[in-house]
Formats: structure tokens, C-alpha cells, sequence
DNA sequence: GTAGGGTTAG
């Protein structure tokens, strides 16, 4: 009889593992049956349970029953990786991968896509190289996927010769190797090379697909190259390949990190299909370029669809009040989102630097201070850097200098802090303390990021930075910018000093001033650009409320409209204004909201 | 039986 029913157990046991897949709870009770009975022998139904554990994520629970298996085979062990890279465990992995080897167990194929991606996420150098060296060791360099993991690990080391080298040694180098080469270039704030690299691959007669393009479009979203992204996309159309809302959706994050709001309002209209990324990126494109009405007025419309937002929506959304000044209305919406009670939706991290940077931007700096003390979360240096941004704005030295001293504890090695507490410094006059910053900074080998500005012409990305003289047009662009800034003097601008934080002398402040890298990207728009076009400045860090004022004058001198994308967000010139987000009565909006839950 | 690529935030 037992005989009878012992095949028909099993069975069962593996039908409800298969039925079980995606809850924990039960998943354990068959456990606990597998043994009992002794099915566990020969590890079939215990490699079914292994594999529906890593799918659930419950690694803890996959790895006792890993253990509990007499002499799993290779196979088991790469389970076990996969599961560690898909839950974001790096460390579990590499200490996973030192037991493989002092046990003598020979990793295979499989193995190590999963082992270098990790180290990937574990984002420690020495370990991927030692790492590379077993990879070699073991005759798998040649494997195109390893070595398309190695590239992409390097690359995000910062590693970039390293990892180019290795691309560029690939000898069969397939379409997945460009794309994730490409792709990992835009991830890692490398967008020109992966420009460069599209036009190798182009060159190579490498045929790109539809995640070519994405990444593309990506790119030139970063850059601020609307034409060439253009381009892209038409060539991809006359290729018929695949558009598909991804790819839609990457167009239109480009025309709007491009400042091309009104063209990425008609694309998102003309969308054959919407989803909630559709909606996010034109809700935080809109918060990016001021227009903080529309991003509001797309949140309710968006409700009215019936469709969810998620957390990047609410990041747009409170970014909107943020830029606009709307205080109360950002709580509303950041109360809104604790009310919703979405396990999804629970405010991050992010969420609560967006209230502080609200609360400070408004001047609130003691509320921001108070809201950081009685959150639930752990701050973060993004929470208390939009505190300190905020310190700077209103120059508060005595906040300021309680907010950097954590900072500057936590994270010594991020520039910005510093220059920002020397800044507030030299706001105030007190040379001695902004020596002080300095001297600190150079003692923690702390660097500040130097600053540029791009402009896109004729195809390519010409870069500036202050003072630069490398340009092959410095001459003309000099002396394009003299001419200006003597046109614009007698308009009556004066240049605003108060920008430049260094104790120094007048005229040498004011020639500091002049040759920022977004006035000598300003003049080469001018030199370069066609008549009645926009031009649009990249810059990456913050703009000087010098340079604002600037672009202010030359936009009415001109009658060009100029577009400039800082670190943070777009400043729109025309015709000697800066253009304003439309009026809207906000009340009203956010009543329709709350309606909609 | 298992392995490499894409969109919204920072």
C-alpha cells in the first residue's frame, strides 16, 4: 500500500511546489514534508524548492536548505548566485564563492556572469580585479558573456580605460556586448562615449535594435543633443525597428531634459499607449523646467485615468511645489502619499530630502531642521546636503556650519559639502574660515568637481570650461564675449560679484566672472547657431546668479532664446525674461485630487 | 535546467 502511494506523494509534493511558487509560508510546510517522508534524497523536489525560494527572494531560508543538501551539484551552487544577484546580496555571494573554492568545487560557465556581477554591486575594485584574475585563471576570458559582466563591472568602478580596453580586445563582440557596453556608458554619466561607441558600431556595420536606441536617446537626453537623438530615432523608424513604448518613452525624457517641453507635449498626446513611466517623466520633465502647473495638473489627470502613481511620480510632484514655492501644498501631497497607504508608497529617502529642500528653499530652515529630527527614517547626506543647499541660499552660517560638520564627517570625500560651507563663508566675509575649509579639503585630498558647460553643433559636443582657451574657436569665441558684455553693460548690466566666492580683488573678480564656462558656451551658440534656433547650454553643476543675469541680457540683446540645464533644473530665456510658471490656482487642483481617493 | 543589453528619481 505504501508502495503504491510513495510515487503518487511525490508527485503531489512536486504539483504543490509548483502551485506554491510565489508564497513563502507554504513553500516551508512542504519543506518540512519533503524531509519527513525522505524525499529529500535525491534532491529533485529539494532543487525545485531551492529554485522557487530564489524566485520569492526568501535567501535566508534557500540557503539553509542549500546547506542541508548532501553534495549539490554545480548547478545548485549557480541557483544560489543567481538568487544573490537578484536580491542584491553581494557579500552573501563572495563569501558563497570563497566556500565553493576551499571546498575544491570547479565553478563552471554559469558561474561567473553571477559572481562578477556582484562584485559589480559590491563595488569594490580590488575584489573585481583579483576577481578577473580567476576569471583568467580558469580559461573564461574568452567567454563573451563574462566578458561583457567584466567591461560593465569596470565601467562601474569608474574604471573606464580599463573597461575600454577590454570592450575593444572582445574578439567577437555581438549586438548584447555593444548595448551593454553603450548602456552602462549613459549609466555612468559617460554619454559622449557611448556616442562615440554608436558610431563605432555604425562604422563596424554592428545592425542596433530598439535597446540601442534607448540608450541612445538616454544619452543625448544627458547631453542636451535634441538633433542628433532626433536623428537617431528617424533612422530607427526608416530601419522599421521596433518602437515600442520604452523606446517612446525615452524620446520623450530627451526632448524634455532638452528643454523641449512644448514638442514632448505633443508626443506624450499623440502616445498610441501610456503607462505610468509615460506620466512620471513628463510630470518631473515639467517640475525640471519650472513649469510646476502643468507637472501638477498632469498628477490630477493622471488620477482621472484611473491610473497609480508611483514613487518617482510623487518625486516629480513634490519637486514641482518645491520650485514654485508651494509649501503647503507640497505637505498636503507628502501627507497624501502617508494616507494612500501603499506598501509601494511609502515615502524614501528621496521624498524627505524633496520636503527639506521645500521647507529650506522657502526659507523654513528651522522646520527643515525639525522635520529631519522627527523622521522616521535614517537621514541620509542627500536629506542633509538639501538642508545645507538650502543654508547656503539663505545664508545661515550657524545652521550651515551644524549641518556641514555632519556632512563633512559622513562623506569627506564629496567636494560639494565643503565648497558649500565655504561658500556660505565667504557670503559672510569671513576669509579666515573659508582658509580653513580649504585647507581642510586639501588635507581629506578632496576635490572639488570642476565645472563645464556643452553645447551641441554641427553633430558633436563641444565642452567648456572656465577660462578654457582649448577650443580651436577660443579666439573668436573671446572676443564674441567682450563684445557682448560691453553691449550689455550699457543696457545696464553689472556684473554681480557677490557670485564669486574668493577673497580676491574687484577686477580680477570680475574677470573670473566673464569667463565661466556657460558665458563662453553662450558665445559660441551665438558664433556657431543658426538664427531664430535656441540655444541650449548643458551645464553640470549649479549656474551662478551671475551667469543668470547674464543670459537674461544677452536673450533680449539677441533676440535669442537661450535654454541652460543646470545640475538641478532648466532656466528658460527669451526676449530678457525669465520665463515663469504659469499661474494656477492650486487649491482647487489639489482639492480634485483628494476627490479622487 | 542555469549566464550578458533598455525608459521615469538621485
Amino acid at each position: 500500500m505504501l508502495a503504491k502511494q510513495t510515487p503518487l506523494t511525490k508527485q503531489m509534493l512536486s504539483e504543490l511546489l509548483r502551485a506554491s511558487s510565489s508564497k513563502p509560508k507554504q513553500l516551508k510546510k512542504i519543506h518540512a514534508v519533503v524531509i519527513r517522508t525522505g524525499f529529500s534524497e535525491k534532491n529533485s523536489l529539494l532543487t525545485q524548492l531551492l529554485e522557487n525560494l530564489v524566485l520569492v527572494g526568501d535567501m535566508c531560508y534557500a540557503r539553509q536548505v542549500f546547506d542541508e543538501m548532501p553534495k549539490p551539484r554545480i548547478f545548485l551552487w549557480n541557483t544560489l548566485f543567481k538568487g544573490y544577484v537578484r536580491n542584491q546580496l553581494p557579500f552573501e555571494s563572495v563569501l558563497l564563492y570563497k566556500k565553493m573554492r576551499d571546498l575544491g568545487v570547479r565553478p563552471d560557465e554559469f558561474t561567473y556572469p553571477f559572481v562578477v556581477k556582484a562584485i559589480s554591486q559590491l563595488g569594490v575594485l580590488p575584489c573585481g580585479v583579483s576577481l578577473h584574475a580567476h576569471v583568467l585563471k580558469n580559461g573564461f576570458e574568452c567567454l563573451g558573456i563574462v566578458a561583457t559582466e567584466l567591461v560593465m563591472m569596470y565601467m562601474k568602478f569608474g574604471e573606464l580605460s580599463s573597461a575600454e580596453f577590454l570592450f575593444e580586445s572582445m574578439q567577437v563582440k555581438d549586438l548584447v556586448a555593444w548595448n551593454a557596453f553603450i548602456a552602462v556608458c549613459v549609466q555612468t554619466g559617460n554619454s559622449a562615449i557611448a556616442l562615440e561607441y554608436f558610431n563605432k558600431m555604425c562604422a563596424d556595420a554592428v545592425q542596433f535594435d530598439s535597446f540601442t536606441v534607448v540608450s541612445m536617446l538616454s544619452a543625448c537626453g544627458q547631453l542636451g543633443s535634441l538633433d542628433i537623438g532626433e536623428e537617431i530615432y528617424d533612422r530607427a523608424r526608416k530601419e522599421e525597428i521596433e518602437c515600442n513604448i520604452i523606446v517612446e518613452n525615452a524620446r520623450l525624457d530627451m526632448h524634455l531634459k532638452c528643454g523641449s517641453t512644448e514638442a514632448a507635449r505633443v508626443l506624450f498626446d499623440d502616445m498610441k499607449q501610456r503607462n505610468v513611466v509615460s506620466w512620471s517623466t513628463m510630470i518631473v520633465g515639467y517640475a525640471m523646467n519650472g513649469d510646476s502647473g502643468e507637472a501638477l495638473a498632469l498628477f490630477t489627470m493622471m488620477q482621472n485615468e484611473g491610473l497609480r502613481p508611483n514613487y518617482v511620480t510623487f518625486l516629480g510632484v513634490l519637486s514641482a511645489c518645491s520650485h514654485a514655492g508651494l509649501v503647503n501644498e507640497g505637505k498636503r501631497y507628502f501627507s497624501l502619499m502617508v494616507r494612500l497607504n501603499d506598501k509601494n508608497l511609502e515615502p524614501r529617502k528621496e521624498h524627505y530630502a524633496c520636503m527639506v529642500d521645500l521647507l529650506g528653499r522657502s526659507g523654513l530652515l528651522e522646520e527643515a531642521y525639525e522635520f529631519i529630527k522627527k523622521m522616521r527614517v535614517e537621514p541620509d547626506t542627500g536629506i542633509w546636503g538639501a538642508l545645507l543647499g538650502a543654508c547656503a541660499v539663505h545664508r545661515d552660517m550657524i545652521l550651515g556650519q551644524k549641518v556641514a560638520d555632519v556632512l563633512v564627517e559622513t562623506a569627506p570625500d564629496i567636494g560639494s559639502y565643503h565648497v558649500l560651507l565655504s561658500n556660505i563663508y565667504a557670503a559672510a566675509g569671513k576669509w579666515d574660515c573659508v582658509d580653513k575649509v580649504r585647507s581642510k579639503m586639501r588635507k581629506l585630498g578632496t576635490k572639488k568637481v570642476a565645472a563645464y558647460s556643452s553645447v551641441e553643433f554641427d553633430g558633436k559636443i563641444h565642452f567648456f570650461n572656465r577660462g578654457d582657451i582649448s577650443h580651436p574657436q577660443s579666439k573668436a569665441i573671446y572676443e564674441k564675449l567682450d563684445e557682448i558684455l560691453k553691449k550689455i553693460r550699457n543696457m545696464g548690466y553689472v556684473p554681480d560679484t557677490g557670485s564669486v566666492f574668493h577673497d580676491v580683488e574687484m577686477e580680477e573678480k570680475e574677470s573670473s566672472l566673464s569667463h565661466h564656462s556657460e558665458k563662453l558656451a553662450i558665445a559660441f551658440g551665438l558664433i556657431n547657431g543658426r538664427a531664430g534656433h535656441p540655444i541650449r547650454v548643458m551645464k553640470n553643476l549649479r549656474t551662478c546668479d551671475d551667469c543668470h543675469v547674464f543670459s537674461k541680457f544677452v536673450s533680449r540683446l539677441t533676440s535669442r532664446e537661450i535654454i541652460m540645464r543646470d545640475k538641478n533644473r532648466f532656466h528658460h530665456f527669451r526676449n530678457g525674461d525669465k520665463e515663469w510658471s504659469k499661474f494656477v490656482n492650486m487649491n482647487s487642483m489639489f482639492m480634485s485630487v483628494i476627490r479622487c481617493y
